[in-house]
DNA sequence: TCCTTTTGGTTCGATGACTAGACCAAATGA
DNA sequence: TCATTTGGTCTAGTCATCGAACCAAAAGGA
């Protein structure tokens, strides 16, 4: 890997795995893809980030597997297995970022599908289940700040979704 | 924050937690926070980082409330329970990079002390809880290579290790 | 079929971040 | 008291990211 981005002598996971999931704007791209999003103007539009970087983060992460191209001609991005496991890193992190900065209050909630809550640890509150993210759904939590943003993905998140989903667009 | 290090039109805890913890270097520093490192040398002798950019992520964790410092002369640096939230996401995240790179052999394990050891969730798998990280003991995985590195803090790691207590440095 | 628009990029110059290495003052230890 | 360690700062060079312009292929409409 290229120089800034790799960790060579550090015999940890951590770093392993950051050297898949640690640039700059990869982990948003990751969860836009657990949100439903698959089509490279839709992450574009959804995350203000420029093209160039991502062309380069999509292909990097195909490259390595988390993602697979579908489709010739405009492709879609898919989560493969490899990224659906990190579903657990992008939950806690989630819930851990809502803490730090609105006391508690979250910016997003998300249910065992016609279940429960989830907590902290990703287990439903209501049958103890943890479960994987195709049986996810998410909605706007009480911190949401739907003023942010108004682009057509931000508005169809603005619906309860199931986590994986495409989203209806276009 | 400056241009570069945060995603300021992100509505969501995943980007509000990368601002906090997302730059480079930083998530392995407060990994070795949890290991018992506490000393600017020993960060430095145990990650190969530059020192100007250790001495900035110190100070940024320690202004964004995660670590504090502690004592007048060569100081410690010690997590707060803000810091200490994220263990999930390092246990979790140390997990996935360890299954993507070496087939499902950790370079590391991680037990309830005392008890058994813990499953990906974070639970004991003897017990079933799931203790927090002052609860926790580390110990080398079969994955782990002892040739990597040599520095003090990589030895004093060699041996079980309750996570937080400071390493017997010096 | 041809024409237009959208999509999925690539390329460019400017700016910001990271690197290794030199340097230094205060704290510590003998 | 003096030498060494520690915890930094500073600098010049390299690398990554930025916004903007550009472009070809795909999709959609007449």
């Amino acid at each position: 890997m290229a120089l800034g981005t790799d960790y060579p002598r550090q015999d940890c996971g951590v770093a392993r795995a950051l050297e898949l999931v640690g640039e700059r704007w990869t982990l948003l791209v990751l969860r836009d893809c657990f949100l439903g999003v698959r089509r490279f103007s839709d992450f574009q539009a959804h995350l203000d980030i420029s093209r160039g970087v991502l062309a380069q983060r999509l292909d990097a992460l195909v490259s390595s597997g988390l993602l697979v191209r579908v489709g010739n001609g405009h492709p879609s991005y898919v989560l493969t297995d490899a990224g659906l496991g990190l579903w657990p890193v992008l939950h806690s992190l989630a819930r851990w970022g809502d803490e730090q900065t609105t006391g508690g209050r979250l910016r997003r909630t998300w249910h065992h599908a016609g279940c429960g809550e989830l907590a902290r640890d990703g287990r439903c509150r209501s049958c103890g289940e943890t479960p994987g993210p195709a049986d996810v759904e998410t909605r706007p939590g009480p911190a949401a700040d739907p003023g942010l943003r108004d682009d057509p993905v931000s508005q169809a998140l603005r619906l309860p979704r199931r986590l994986l989903e495409p989203l209806p667009l276009r």
